[in-house]
DNA sequence: TAGTGGTCTAGACCACTTC
DNA sequence: AAGTGGTCTAGACCACTAA
């Protein structure tokens, strides 16, 4: 049942490592001693010296950099995604640079994202929650943010056909139809944006996740689903997101409900 | 950069059961070979069959009982939260039993989670939350929910002395006072909780916190936070959770705001 | 080119489970 | 007692980085 049963060598390394980090003792970006190092001071071969490494690392204390050395983490700035974030006075009255999602609008965020829309048939996830039938045509966007030259998240979002048919959500340059777009380009077409219910779950990412989001080993993604929907009902967006967890934080204020 | 640039025989064993995982040809519960025949198998050492293993079990792809085996693992019911497990209609009326989160209010719940209630000085966290004098005495009830004799979550509740003092939730016995009794106590006190605050943020557990909640190595946790509000904006239960990722979803549904 | 992280073989021992 | 997972030493080689 217990996994680490046997305390070797590695374990002892590894704890006091992360306790010197935990205790303020080795800072972000400190570099750790080579793994050769390491295995003379403590008395073991490189191999467990390594191993001792792969712990901290696995536990996300630390980043490898292969042919330089070991580091403690740098923790990034988290940002904190809250209702506000779709808030009308945002999307509504600015119809350019309405790409981003945080405050900042400034022309060099046009390179922060890629996006890639595209018409696919619906799979049976799709179709259930626009209401369609499978197999149906759908406009695809998914997009890659960065955030300081590094990827954040991914977000791709789901929409009829008859509903974005024609306007800039099909346009796939960069910044022209973002989120806060979209949600302007659908009020114009009669489809304006009432209700938002968003699930999160949080897991260990998928090899290719791992890549595209270039997660340390270690690094949890919190995956979002996002249904937005009109006032009479209709779903007008069906999105999945996977955000890498230590970037973000949500936060979600209600009323107790009867 | 890349964690992995090389791809040597264990990652190969290892991504040929992770496919064979994800494609269904294995299935929860099942054996994998033991480290021996698979080091037999690919014609590498037992270390390096080992490692396949343990890239695996880092993935919380399968779990290894010691001296037993590998086996895929079993993936636990998710249970959703989300505002209406805090409806009035759930606390309000009933006043006995009132200790269980979800639906079930049998007697066998009173084993399912344990309960310790204690006066502390309010730490800065706890007294800006609470908005008191730093050091002064909170009431705190800290639990560790089980489901199906397995720690799910934990939380831990912080009280204004002067809210809760003599009541119930002061009781120490398991089942006096869950949530869903502490609101109705509060409430029986002139404090009716009338809006919540919910923060969400995943991450890899501590060494602690992987123990109690006996996570699989590679099992991220959610931590939660959570502030109570009476209908005036006075914060009269500030809360922390920690939740094992793999057991839980959230579901938020929000207006757009203005 | 030298230093560093990552992986592997070969052989051994220990800890735990199952019978 | 036999089987199984986990760890370790010893030595080697490869992949990548930095100067």
């Amino acid at each position: 049942m217990s996994p680490e049963p046997q305390t070797g060598p590695a374990s002892r390394i590894a704890d006091d490592f992360r306790t010197a980090i935990k205790d303020g003792r080795l800072h972000p970006g400190d570099k750790l001693p080579t793994v050769r190092d390491l295995a003379d001071q403590y008395g073991v071969t490189r191999n467990t010296a390594s191993k001792a490494v792969s712990i901290l690392r696995s536990e996300g204390l630390i980043v490898t950099r292969y042919g330089s050395g070991a580091y403690v983490r740098q923790s990034h700035p988290i940002r904190t995604l809250g209702p506000d974030r779709y808030a009308r006075s945002k999307w509504q009255t600015t119809t350019v640079d309405a790409h981003t999602e945080d405050g900042r609008e400034t022309i060099q965020q046009d390179g922060d994202q890629t996006q890639d829309v595209r018409r696919v048939p619906a799979d049976e996830e799709v179709a259930a929650a626009l209401g369609i039938p499978l197999g149906a045509t759908v406009v695809e966007r998914a997009r890659t943010v960065r955030r300081d030259g590094e990827a954040t998240h991914t977000v791709t979002s789901y929409y009829r056909l008859e509903d974005v048919e024609g306007t800039p959500i099909e346009d796939d340059r960069p910044g022209m139809a973002g989120r806060r777009g979209s949600f302007a380009i659908l009020s114009e077409r009669g489809l304006e944006p009432h209700d938002v219910r968003e699930n999160l779950k949080a897991r260990m990412p998928s090899v290719d996740e791992a890549e595209t989001l270039k997660l340390p080993p270690g690094e949890p993604v919190v995956e979002m689903i996002r249904w937005t929907r009109t006032a009479d009902g209709r779903v007008i967006e069906y999105a999945k997101g996977v955000h890498a967890a230590s970037r973000f934080e949500w936060s979600f204020p209600f009323l107790i409900p009867d």
